[in-house]
DNA sequence: AGCGTAGCTTGATTAATGTCAAGGCGACGA
DNA sequence: TCGTCGCCTTGACATTAATCAAGCTACGCT
Protein backbone atom coordinates (compact mmCIF):
# COMPACT_ATOMS: atom_id res chain seq x y z
CA UNK A 1 0.00 0.00 0.00
CA UNK A 2 1.40 2.84 -1.31
CA UNK A 3 1.02 6.43 1.42
CA UNK A 4 -1.02 9.01 -0.12
CA UNK A 5 -0.27 13.06 0.36
CA UNK A 6 -3.21 13.44 3.04
CA UNK A 7 -1.83 10.54 5.13
CA UNK A 8 1.33 12.47 5.83
CA UNK A 9 -0.49 15.17 6.77
CA UNK A 10 -1.99 13.80 9.42
CA UNK A 11 1.25 13.24 11.14
CA UNK A 12 3.20 16.14 10.07
CA UNK A 13 1.36 18.04 13.16
CA UNK A 14 3.51 15.63 15.54
CA UNK A 15 5.88 17.17 18.30
CA UNK A 16 8.62 15.77 16.88
CA UNK A 17 7.48 16.43 13.09
CA UNK A 18 6.51 19.78 13.39
CA UNK A 19 9.71 21.54 13.45
CA UNK A 20 11.02 19.24 10.73
CA UNK A 21 11.57 20.88 6.80
CA UNK A 22 9.71 19.42 4.00
CA UNK A 23 13.07 17.82 2.91
CA UNK A 24 13.73 16.20 6.37
CA UNK A 25 10.30 15.34 6.89
CA UNK A 26 9.82 13.03 3.39
CA UNK A 27 13.37 11.36 4.33
CA UNK A 28 12.47 10.59 7.60
CA UNK A 29 8.56 8.94 6.95
CA UNK A 30 10.16 7.63 3.03
CA UNK A 31 9.12 3.86 2.68
CA UNK A 32 6.24 4.47 5.49
CA UNK A 33 3.16 2.76 4.74
CA UNK A 34 -0.28 3.42 6.23
CA UNK A 35 -2.70 -0.02 7.45
CA UNK A 36 -5.42 -1.35 9.02
CA UNK A 37 -5.86 -3.50 11.91
CA UNK A 38 -8.93 -5.20 13.27
CA UNK A 39 -9.64 -4.86 17.38
CA UNK A 40 -7.86 -7.52 19.06
CA UNK A 41 -4.77 -7.75 16.59
CA UNK A 42 -1.39 -8.32 17.79
CA UNK A 43 1.01 -5.70 16.23
CA UNK A 44 3.48 -6.76 17.97
CA UNK A 45 5.06 -9.06 20.79
CA UNK A 46 8.10 -8.89 23.70
CA UNK A 47 10.91 -9.85 22.32
CA UNK A 48 10.12 -9.18 18.47
CA UNK A 49 12.99 -7.14 16.60
CA UNK A 50 11.02 -3.82 15.84
CA UNK A 51 11.76 -2.53 12.05
CA UNK A 52 8.94 0.44 11.89
CA UNK A 53 7.78 2.97 14.15
CA UNK A 54 4.10 3.32 14.66
CA UNK A 55 1.67 5.92 14.73
CA UNK A 56 -1.52 5.59 15.70
CA UNK A 57 -3.67 7.77 13.68
CA UNK A 58 -7.09 5.81 14.53
CA UNK A 59 -8.70 3.59 17.33
CA UNK A 60 -6.49 2.40 20.33
CA UNK A 61 -3.78 0.50 21.35
CA UNK A 62 -2.49 -1.57 24.50
CA UNK A 63 1.07 -1.84 25.42
CA UNK A 64 1.44 -4.55 27.91
CA UNK A 65 4.09 -6.87 28.93
CA UNK A 66 3.94 -10.83 30.57
CA UNK A 67 6.19 -12.81 32.56
CA UNK A 68 5.42 -16.29 34.38
CA UNK A 69 1.72 -16.04 33.38
CA UNK A 70 1.13 -13.05 34.96
CA UNK A 71 0.59 -10.00 32.91
CA UNK A 72 -0.27 -6.30 33.25
CA UNK A 73 -1.00 -3.17 30.90
CA UNK A 74 1.47 -0.55 30.86
CA UNK A 75 -0.05 1.98 28.69
CA UNK A 76 -2.87 3.11 26.64
CA UNK A 77 -2.95 5.26 23.28
CA UNK A 78 -5.16 7.51 21.76
CA UNK A 79 -4.39 9.14 18.49
CA UNK A 80 -2.19 10.49 17.51
CA UNK A 81 0.14 8.63 18.91
CA UNK A 82 3.80 7.03 18.46
CA UNK A 83 4.79 4.17 20.28
CA UNK A 84 8.51 2.05 20.65
CA UNK A 85 9.81 4.80 19.36
CA UNK A 86 12.94 4.07 22.01
CA UNK A 87 13.51 0.51 20.25
CA UNK A 88 13.41 2.42 17.08
CA UNK A 89 16.03 4.87 18.26
CA UNK A 90 18.24 1.90 18.99
CA UNK A 91 17.31 -0.69 16.57
CA UNK A 92 16.59 -2.99 19.46
CA UNK A 93 13.72 -5.84 20.08
CA UNK A 94 10.45 -4.48 21.87
CA UNK A 95 9.94 -4.64 25.42
CA UNK A 96 6.23 -4.83 25.06
CA UNK A 97 3.75 -6.14 23.17
CA UNK A 98 1.06 -3.93 21.53
CA UNK A 99 -2.22 -5.15 20.55
CA UNK A 100 -5.19 -3.09 18.97
CA UNK A 101 -8.13 -2.53 21.72
CA UNK A 102 -10.14 -1.53 18.45
CA UNK A 103 -10.42 -1.08 14.75
CA UNK A 104 -6.98 0.95 14.03
CA UNK A 105 -5.47 2.75 11.63
CA UNK A 106 -1.20 2.65 12.04
CA UNK A 107 1.07 4.48 9.96
CA UNK A 108 4.45 2.49 9.55
CA UNK A 109 7.16 4.45 9.52
CA UNK A 110 10.81 2.39 8.65
CA UNK A 111 13.25 2.24 11.33
CA UNK A 112 15.54 2.97 9.37
CA UNK A 113 14.13 5.89 7.18
CA UNK A 114 13.52 7.27 10.81
CA UNK A 115 17.17 7.05 12.00
CA UNK A 116 18.65 8.25 8.95
CA UNK A 117 16.82 11.68 8.84
CA UNK A 118 17.66 12.15 12.50
CA UNK A 119 21.44 11.48 12.04
CA UNK A 120 21.42 13.76 8.81
CA UNK A 121 19.80 16.60 10.78
CA UNK A 122 20.45 17.81 14.33
CA UNK A 123 17.38 19.90 14.82
CA UNK A 124 15.19 16.63 13.79
CA UNK A 125 17.27 14.71 15.93
CA UNK A 126 16.93 16.96 18.79
CA UNK A 127 13.20 17.29 18.12
CA UNK A 128 13.34 13.01 18.76
CA UNK A 129 15.42 13.41 21.52
CA UNK A 130 12.78 15.78 23.13
CA UNK A 131 10.05 13.15 22.71
CA UNK A 132 11.99 10.48 23.82
CA UNK A 133 12.39 12.75 26.74
CA UNK A 134 9.00 13.62 27.47
CA UNK A 135 8.28 9.85 27.34
CA UNK A 136 10.29 9.05 29.91
CA UNK A 137 9.52 11.78 32.07
CA UNK A 138 6.06 9.95 31.44
CA UNK A 139 7.33 6.54 32.69
CA UNK A 140 8.64 7.98 35.83
CA UNK A 141 5.12 9.70 36.80
CA UNK A 142 3.97 6.44 36.00
CA UNK A 143 6.28 4.75 38.75
CA UNK A 144 5.70 7.16 40.71
CA UNK A 145 2.25 7.08 40.68
CA UNK A 146 2.29 3.18 41.34
CA UNK A 147 5.05 3.27 44.04
CA UNK A 148 3.71 6.23 46.41
CA UNK A 149 -0.55 6.00 45.71
CA UNK A 150 -2.92 3.20 46.67
CA UNK A 151 -5.12 1.67 43.96
CA UNK A 152 -8.18 4.07 45.29
CA UNK A 153 -5.82 7.22 45.27
CA UNK A 154 -4.86 6.14 41.80
CA UNK A 155 -7.99 6.05 40.61
CA UNK A 156 -9.21 9.37 42.24
CA UNK A 157 -6.61 10.89 40.60
CA UNK A 158 -6.82 9.13 37.01
CA UNK A 159 -10.42 10.30 37.44
CA UNK A 160 -9.29 14.06 38.14
CA UNK A 161 -6.89 13.76 35.33
CA UNK A 162 -9.92 13.02 32.74
CA UNK A 163 -12.01 15.55 34.21
CA UNK A 164 -9.57 18.22 34.15
CA UNK A 165 -8.84 16.65 29.81
CA UNK A 166 -12.79 16.88 29.41
CA UNK A 167 -13.32 19.57 29.98
CA UNK A 168 -13.63 19.87 33.76
CA UNK A 169 -17.01 19.07 33.58
CA UNK A 170 -18.77 17.28 36.41
CA UNK A 171 -19.98 14.41 34.47
CA UNK A 172 -17.01 12.70 32.70
CA UNK A 173 -17.58 9.06 29.96
CA UNK A 174 -15.03 6.69 31.22
CA UNK A 175 -12.66 5.98 27.75
CA UNK A 176 -12.34 2.13 28.03
CA UNK A 177 -14.14 -0.38 29.39
CA UNK A 178 -13.80 -1.05 33.24
CA UNK A 179 -11.79 -3.83 33.58
CA UNK A 180 -9.08 -2.21 30.53
CA UNK A 181 -9.05 0.49 33.37
CA UNK A 182 -8.95 -1.81 36.20
CA UNK A 183 -5.54 -3.54 34.53
CA UNK A 184 -4.04 -0.08 33.32
CA UNK A 185 -4.63 1.40 36.92
CA UNK A 186 -2.82 -1.80 38.41
CA UNK A 187 -5.72 -3.77 39.90
CA UNK A 188 -8.55 -6.14 39.12
CA UNK A 189 -11.61 -5.48 38.05
CA UNK A 190 -13.28 -6.35 41.23
CA UNK A 191 -10.94 -4.09 43.10
CA UNK A 192 -11.71 -1.19 40.60
CA UNK A 193 -15.44 -1.66 41.70
CA UNK A 194 -14.52 -1.35 44.97
CA UNK A 195 -12.89 1.46 44.57
CA UNK A 196 -15.49 3.51 42.92
CA UNK A 197 -17.55 2.52 45.96
CA UNK A 198 -15.04 3.74 48.39
CA UNK A 199 -14.82 7.66 46.65
CA UNK A 200 -18.37 7.32 46.68
CA UNK A 201 -18.02 9.28 49.96
CA UNK A 202 -16.11 12.17 48.15
CA UNK A 203 -19.22 12.33 46.01
CA UNK A 204 -18.12 10.09 42.82
CA UNK A 205 -20.87 8.49 41.23
CA UNK A 206 -20.69 6.02 38.76
CA UNK A 207 -23.67 4.98 36.46
CA UNK A 208 -22.04 2.70 33.38
CA UNK A 209 -19.49 4.80 31.64
CA UNK A 210 -20.59 7.85 33.11
CA UNK A 211 -19.16 9.26 36.07
CA UNK A 212 -20.68 12.21 38.22
CA UNK A 213 -18.03 14.22 40.40
CA UNK A 214 -20.71 15.60 43.09
CA UNK A 215 -17.86 17.08 45.39
CA UNK A 216 -14.77 17.92 43.67
CA UNK A 217 -13.38 19.65 46.43
CA UNK A 218 -13.62 16.48 48.62
CA UNK A 219 -12.53 14.72 45.70
CA UNK A 220 -9.63 16.96 45.23
CA UNK A 221 -8.00 16.61 48.94
CA UNK A 222 -8.36 12.97 48.90
CA UNK A 223 -6.74 12.75 45.64
CA UNK A 224 -3.91 15.25 45.85
CA UNK A 225 -3.10 15.30 42.36
CA UNK A 226 0.16 16.72 42.29
CA UNK A 227 2.50 18.45 38.72
CA UNK A 228 4.71 15.96 39.26
CA UNK A 229 2.99 12.94 38.96
CA UNK A 230 -0.41 13.75 37.36
CA UNK A 231 -0.55 15.61 33.90
CA UNK A 232 -3.22 18.24 34.46
CA UNK A 233 -2.78 20.85 31.75
CA UNK A 234 -5.26 22.91 32.15
CA UNK A 235 -6.31 23.33 28.57
CA UNK A 236 -8.63 22.05 26.79
CA UNK A 237 -7.65 22.08 22.69
CA UNK A 238 -7.21 18.84 20.77
CA UNK A 239 -4.50 16.28 21.59
CA UNK A 240 -2.19 17.33 17.67
CA UNK A 241 -2.86 20.98 19.16
CA UNK A 242 -0.21 20.78 21.79
CA UNK A 243 2.99 22.79 21.42
CA UNK A 244 6.12 20.69 21.59
CA UNK A 245 6.88 21.57 25.06
CA UNK A 246 6.52 18.27 27.16
CA UNK A 247 4.41 16.02 25.80
CA UNK A 248 2.93 12.81 27.38
CA UNK A 249 2.15 10.96 24.30
CA UNK A 250 2.09 7.02 24.91
CA UNK A 251 2.02 7.04 28.96
CA UNK A 252 -0.49 9.36 28.85
CA UNK A 253 -3.01 7.55 29.63
CA UNK A 254 -0.99 5.61 31.91
CA UNK A 255 -1.53 7.80 34.70
CA UNK B 1 36.03 25.92 40.49
CA UNK B 2 38.02 25.45 36.59
CA UNK B 3 37.61 21.90 34.68
CA UNK B 4 40.60 20.67 34.81
CA UNK B 5 42.37 18.29 32.18
CA UNK B 6 41.75 15.19 33.43
CA UNK B 7 38.71 15.78 34.56
CA UNK B 8 36.83 15.45 31.33
CA UNK B 9 39.16 12.60 30.25
CA UNK B 10 36.72 10.72 32.68
CA UNK B 11 33.82 11.15 30.99
CA UNK B 12 35.47 10.94 27.86
CA UNK B 13 34.88 7.28 27.39
CA UNK B 14 30.57 7.63 28.55
CA UNK B 15 28.51 6.11 25.73
CA UNK B 16 27.32 9.74 24.58
CA UNK B 17 30.82 11.23 24.41
CA UNK B 18 32.91 8.41 23.01
CA UNK B 19 31.33 8.93 19.98
CA UNK B 20 32.05 12.84 19.68
CA UNK B 21 34.89 14.87 17.97
CA UNK B 22 36.69 16.73 20.03
CA UNK B 23 35.16 19.96 19.03
CA UNK B 24 31.93 19.17 20.13
CA UNK B 25 32.97 17.31 23.28
CA UNK B 26 34.51 20.60 24.29
CA UNK B 27 31.39 22.11 23.37
CA UNK B 28 29.26 20.05 25.03
CA UNK B 29 30.87 20.64 28.32
CA UNK B 30 32.02 23.88 28.20
CA UNK B 31 31.06 25.46 31.55
CA UNK B 32 31.84 21.91 33.19
CA UNK B 33 32.52 22.27 36.72
CA UNK B 34 33.61 19.50 39.32
CA UNK B 35 32.05 19.02 42.94
CA UNK B 36 32.41 17.19 46.14
CA UNK B 37 29.30 16.34 48.14
CA UNK B 38 29.61 15.06 51.65
CA UNK B 39 27.18 12.16 52.22
CA UNK B 40 23.51 12.50 52.69
CA UNK B 41 23.87 15.93 50.56
CA UNK B 42 20.48 16.68 48.48
CA UNK B 43 21.54 17.73 45.09
CA UNK B 44 18.33 18.51 43.86
CA UNK B 45 14.57 18.37 45.41
CA UNK B 46 11.62 17.59 42.85
CA UNK B 47 10.21 20.18 41.25
CA UNK B 48 13.51 22.46 41.25
CA UNK B 49 14.53 23.57 38.01
CA UNK B 50 17.04 21.75 36.42
CA UNK B 51 20.17 23.58 34.70
CA UNK B 52 22.78 21.17 35.02
CA UNK B 53 23.25 17.50 33.48
CA UNK B 54 25.18 15.62 36.22
CA UNK B 55 27.77 13.19 35.88
CA UNK B 56 28.52 11.07 38.86
CA UNK B 57 32.23 10.22 38.77
CA UNK B 58 32.75 8.65 42.65
CA UNK B 59 30.61 8.06 45.03
CA UNK B 60 26.95 7.42 45.36
CA UNK B 61 23.64 8.83 44.40
CA UNK B 62 20.01 8.10 44.92
CA UNK B 63 16.99 9.14 43.05
CA UNK B 64 14.08 9.27 44.93
CA UNK B 65 10.75 11.05 45.13
CA UNK B 66 7.28 11.58 47.21
CA UNK B 67 4.11 12.33 47.70
CA UNK B 68 1.79 12.77 51.16
CA UNK B 69 4.14 11.38 53.50
CA UNK B 70 5.15 8.19 51.64
CA UNK B 71 8.73 8.10 49.60
CA UNK B 72 10.26 5.75 47.25
CA UNK B 73 13.61 4.96 45.67
CA UNK B 74 13.57 4.80 42.33
CA UNK B 75 17.15 4.21 41.81
CA UNK B 76 20.50 3.75 43.10
CA UNK B 77 23.78 5.27 40.80
CA UNK B 78 27.20 3.97 41.00
CA UNK B 79 29.97 5.73 38.94
CA UNK B 80 30.09 6.34 36.07
CA UNK B 81 26.28 7.54 35.08
CA UNK B 82 24.79 10.43 33.92
CA UNK B 83 21.35 11.22 35.72
CA UNK B 84 18.18 14.00 34.80
CA UNK B 85 19.47 13.77 31.03
CA UNK B 86 15.70 14.32 29.97
CA UNK B 87 14.59 16.46 32.02
CA UNK B 88 17.87 19.30 30.62
CA UNK B 89 17.16 18.14 27.23
CA UNK B 90 13.24 19.41 27.62
CA UNK B 91 14.85 22.14 30.06
CA UNK B 92 12.42 21.12 32.39
CA UNK B 93 12.30 20.39 36.64
CA UNK B 94 13.23 17.74 38.04
CA UNK B 95 10.90 15.09 38.78
CA UNK B 96 12.73 13.02 41.11
CA UNK B 97 15.05 14.01 43.99
CA UNK B 98 18.79 13.55 44.10
CA UNK B 99 20.64 12.10 47.42
CA UNK B 100 24.43 11.68 48.00
CA UNK B 101 24.54 8.19 49.55
CA UNK B 102 28.00 8.41 50.11
CA UNK B 103 30.70 11.18 49.66
CA UNK B 104 30.44 11.82 45.86
CA UNK B 105 32.22 13.70 43.74
CA UNK B 106 30.42 15.03 40.52
CA UNK B 107 31.16 16.73 37.43
CA UNK B 108 27.85 19.14 36.34
CA UNK B 109 27.63 20.37 32.79
CA UNK B 110 25.52 23.00 32.14
CA UNK B 111 22.20 22.21 29.90
CA UNK B 112 22.84 24.92 27.54
CA UNK B 113 26.30 23.89 26.24
CA UNK B 114 25.07 20.91 25.96
CA UNK B 115 21.52 21.00 24.07
CA UNK B 116 23.76 23.54 21.84
CA UNK B 117 26.22 20.96 21.08
CA UNK B 118 23.08 18.58 20.24
CA UNK B 119 21.61 21.03 17.95
CA UNK B 120 25.12 21.79 15.74
CA UNK B 121 26.30 18.04 15.45
CA UNK B 122 23.73 15.39 14.73
CA UNK B 123 25.76 12.25 15.25
CA UNK B 124 26.34 13.71 18.92
CA UNK B 125 22.57 14.43 19.12
CA UNK B 126 22.11 10.86 18.08
CA UNK B 127 24.24 9.72 20.70
CA UNK B 128 22.23 11.51 23.30
CA UNK B 129 19.01 9.94 21.83
CA UNK B 130 20.36 6.33 21.70
CA UNK B 131 21.36 7.37 25.77
CA UNK B 132 17.87 8.50 26.27
CA UNK B 133 16.01 5.57 24.56
CA UNK B 134 18.44 3.06 27.28
CA UNK B 135 17.14 5.26 29.96
CA UNK B 136 13.58 4.97 28.32
CA UNK B 137 13.88 0.96 28.12
CA UNK B 138 15.65 0.98 31.58
CA UNK B 139 12.58 2.48 32.90
CA UNK B 140 10.10 0.08 31.21
CA UNK B 141 11.97 -3.09 32.74
CA UNK B 142 12.00 -1.33 36.21
CA UNK B 143 7.91 -1.04 35.84
CA UNK B 144 7.56 -4.74 34.54
CA UNK B 145 9.92 -5.62 37.11
CA UNK B 146 7.72 -4.11 39.91
CA UNK B 147 4.26 -5.24 37.84
CA UNK B 148 5.15 -8.46 37.44
CA UNK B 149 6.90 -9.76 40.29
CA UNK B 150 5.83 -10.11 43.91
CA UNK B 151 8.88 -8.88 46.71
CA UNK B 152 10.58 -11.89 47.14
CA UNK B 153 11.01 -12.59 43.03
CA UNK B 154 12.41 -9.03 43.29
CA UNK B 155 15.14 -9.77 45.32
CA UNK B 156 16.09 -13.16 43.69
CA UNK B 157 15.96 -11.35 40.28
CA UNK B 158 18.17 -8.87 42.03
CA UNK B 159 20.48 -11.27 43.76
CA UNK B 160 21.30 -13.22 40.18
CA UNK B 161 21.93 -9.63 38.36
CA UNK B 162 24.33 -8.85 41.12
CA UNK B 163 25.68 -12.06 40.85
CA UNK B 164 26.34 -11.64 36.98
CA UNK B 165 28.18 -8.27 37.81
CA UNK B 166 30.25 -9.68 40.01
CA UNK B 167 31.57 -12.37 37.88
CA UNK B 168 29.20 -15.10 38.74
CA UNK B 169 31.17 -16.42 41.80
CA UNK B 170 29.07 -18.15 44.43
CA UNK B 171 29.76 -14.92 46.89
CA UNK B 172 28.54 -11.80 46.14
CA UNK B 173 28.86 -8.87 48.47
CA UNK B 174 25.39 -6.52 48.37
CA UNK B 175 26.53 -2.71 47.36
CA UNK B 176 24.09 -1.07 49.64
CA UNK B 177 22.97 -1.19 53.31
CA UNK B 178 20.09 -3.69 53.24
CA UNK B 179 17.65 -1.15 54.55
CA UNK B 180 18.78 0.66 51.46
CA UNK B 181 18.39 -2.17 48.93
CA UNK B 182 15.13 -2.67 50.45
CA UNK B 183 13.73 0.59 49.55
CA UNK B 184 15.38 0.35 45.81
CA UNK B 185 13.58 -2.95 45.55
CA UNK B 186 9.97 -1.44 46.79
CA UNK B 187 9.34 -3.27 49.95
CA UNK B 188 9.93 -2.16 53.58
CA UNK B 189 14.10 -3.56 55.87
CA UNK B 190 11.29 -5.94 57.40
CA UNK B 191 9.93 -7.92 54.66
CA UNK B 192 13.37 -7.95 52.99
CA UNK B 193 14.54 -10.05 55.85
CA UNK B 194 11.54 -11.87 55.29
CA UNK B 195 12.10 -12.49 51.88
CA UNK B 196 15.90 -13.70 52.58
CA UNK B 197 14.35 -16.13 54.22
CA UNK B 198 12.61 -17.16 51.66
CA UNK B 199 15.36 -18.06 49.67
CA UNK B 200 17.05 -20.26 51.89
CA UNK B 201 14.95 -22.99 50.42
CA UNK B 202 16.70 -21.94 46.96
CA UNK B 203 20.17 -22.14 48.75
CA UNK B 204 20.56 -18.39 49.46
CA UNK B 205 22.30 -18.05 52.67
CA UNK B 206 23.08 -14.48 54.23
CA UNK B 207 25.94 -13.49 56.38
CA UNK B 208 25.99 -9.73 57.21
CA UNK B 209 26.46 -8.23 53.13
CA UNK B 210 28.35 -11.25 52.15
CA UNK B 211 25.76 -13.28 50.19
CA UNK B 212 26.17 -17.38 49.27
CA UNK B 213 24.49 -18.95 46.63
CA UNK B 214 25.06 -23.19 47.43
CA UNK B 215 21.94 -23.98 44.50
CA UNK B 216 21.77 -21.32 41.65
CA UNK B 217 19.93 -23.42 39.84
CA UNK B 218 17.30 -24.07 42.04
CA UNK B 219 17.63 -19.91 42.23
CA UNK B 220 17.51 -19.54 38.65
CA UNK B 221 14.33 -21.78 38.41
CA UNK B 222 12.61 -19.70 41.23
CA UNK B 223 13.49 -16.36 39.73
CA UNK B 224 13.22 -16.67 36.51
CA UNK B 225 15.01 -14.19 35.22
CA UNK B 226 14.25 -12.42 31.76
CA UNK B 227 15.90 -11.01 29.46
CA UNK B 228 13.20 -8.71 28.42
CA UNK B 229 13.25 -7.46 32.05
CA UNK B 230 16.74 -8.00 33.27
CA UNK B 231 20.09 -6.71 32.41
CA UNK B 232 22.20 -9.54 32.54
CA UNK B 233 24.44 -8.98 30.15
CA UNK B 234 26.93 -12.39 30.69
CA UNK B 235 30.28 -10.05 30.79
CA UNK B 236 32.73 -9.42 33.28
CA UNK B 237 34.06 -5.81 32.45
CA UNK B 238 33.93 -2.52 33.70
CA UNK B 239 30.98 -0.01 33.89
CA UNK B 240 32.82 2.11 31.89
CA UNK B 241 33.87 -0.36 29.40
CA UNK B 242 30.83 -1.02 27.77
CA UNK B 243 30.13 -0.49 23.89
CA UNK B 244 27.51 2.44 22.94
CA UNK B 245 25.03 -0.33 22.28
CA UNK B 246 21.94 -0.30 24.85
CA UNK B 247 23.17 1.28 28.14
CA UNK B 248 20.97 0.84 31.46
CA UNK B 249 22.98 3.63 32.98
CA UNK B 250 21.09 5.70 36.11
CA UNK B 251 18.41 2.94 35.97
CA UNK B 252 20.86 -0.33 36.04
CA UNK B 253 20.71 -0.23 39.55
CA UNK B 254 16.86 -0.02 39.76
CA UNK B 255 16.22 -3.46 38.41
C1' DA C 1 -40.51 -12.02 24.12
C1' DG C 2 -37.13 -15.36 25.67
C1' DC C 3 -32.26 -16.51 26.23
C1' DG C 4 -27.50 -16.20 26.42
C1' DT C 5 -23.51 -13.97 27.06
C1' DA C 6 -20.18 -10.51 28.50
C1' DG C 7 -19.13 -7.24 31.67
C1' DC C 8 -19.73 -5.71 36.07
C1' DT C 9 -20.58 -6.07 41.01
C1' DT C 10 -20.63 -8.21 45.65
C1' DG C 11 -19.23 -11.12 49.35
C1' DA C 12 -16.10 -14.45 51.50
C1' DT C 13 -11.59 -15.99 51.75
C1' DT C 14 -6.59 -16.13 51.13
C1' DA C 15 -2.12 -14.11 50.10
C1' DA C 16 1.05 -10.35 50.22
C1' DT C 17 2.82 -6.44 52.28
C1' DG C 18 3.13 -2.75 55.66
C1' DT C 19 3.21 -1.46 60.62
C1' DC C 20 4.36 -1.70 65.34
C1' DA C 21 7.04 -3.44 69.02
C1' DA C 22 10.74 -5.87 70.94
C1' DG C 23 15.15 -7.83 70.98
C1' DG C 24 19.90 -9.22 69.13
C1' DC C 25 24.28 -8.17 67.27
C1' DG C 26 28.22 -5.64 66.20
C1' DA C 27 30.88 -1.27 65.71
C1' DC C 28 32.48 2.52 68.01
C1' DG C 29 33.90 5.44 71.63
C1' DA C 30 34.43 6.70 76.59
C1' DT D 1 35.53 -3.32 79.32
C1' DC D 2 31.29 -1.65 79.12
C1' DG D 3 27.63 1.17 77.25
C1' DT D 4 25.32 2.99 73.46
C1' DC D 5 23.64 3.49 69.06
C1' DG D 6 22.40 1.96 64.48
C1' DC D 7 21.12 -1.69 61.78
C1' DC D 8 19.06 -5.80 61.23
C1' DT D 9 15.90 -9.46 62.49
C1' DT D 10 11.73 -11.57 64.41
C1' DG D 11 7.00 -11.91 65.83
C1' DA D 12 2.20 -10.27 66.21
C1' DC D 13 -1.04 -7.64 63.95
C1' DA D 14 -3.41 -4.48 60.45
C1' DT D 15 -4.11 -3.21 55.86
C1' DT D 16 -4.26 -3.86 51.08
C1' DA D 17 -5.07 -6.38 47.16
C1' DA D 18 -5.82 -10.84 44.61
C1' DT D 19 -8.67 -14.87 44.15
C1' DC D 20 -12.77 -17.60 44.06
C1' DA D 21 -17.57 -17.96 43.62
C1' DA D 22 -22.09 -16.32 42.88
C1' DG D 23 -25.21 -13.25 41.16
C1' DC D 24 -26.73 -9.18 38.60
C1' DT D 25 -27.76 -6.36 34.45
C1' DA D 26 -27.72 -4.72 29.87
C1' DC D 27 -27.48 -5.91 25.34
C1' DG D 28 -27.68 -8.72 21.24
C1' DC D 29 -29.61 -12.51 19.13
C1' DT D 30 -33.07 -15.60 17.30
Amino acid sequence: MVLRIKDTDRIRDLAFFRTASDEIFDEAVSGAFLQRFPAGTTLLMEGDTVDFLYVLLDGAVELGAGWKSRDSTLAILKPVSTFILAAVVLDSDALMSAVTLERSELLMIPGESLRRAMKSDPAFGFAVSQELAGCYRGLVRSIKNHKLRDSTERLANYLLTQRARQGGNDTITLPHEKRVLASLLGMTPENLSRAFSKLSAQGVAVDGAKVRFDKVQALERYARPSPLIDNHFPQGESQLGKAHTERQQGVLDAL
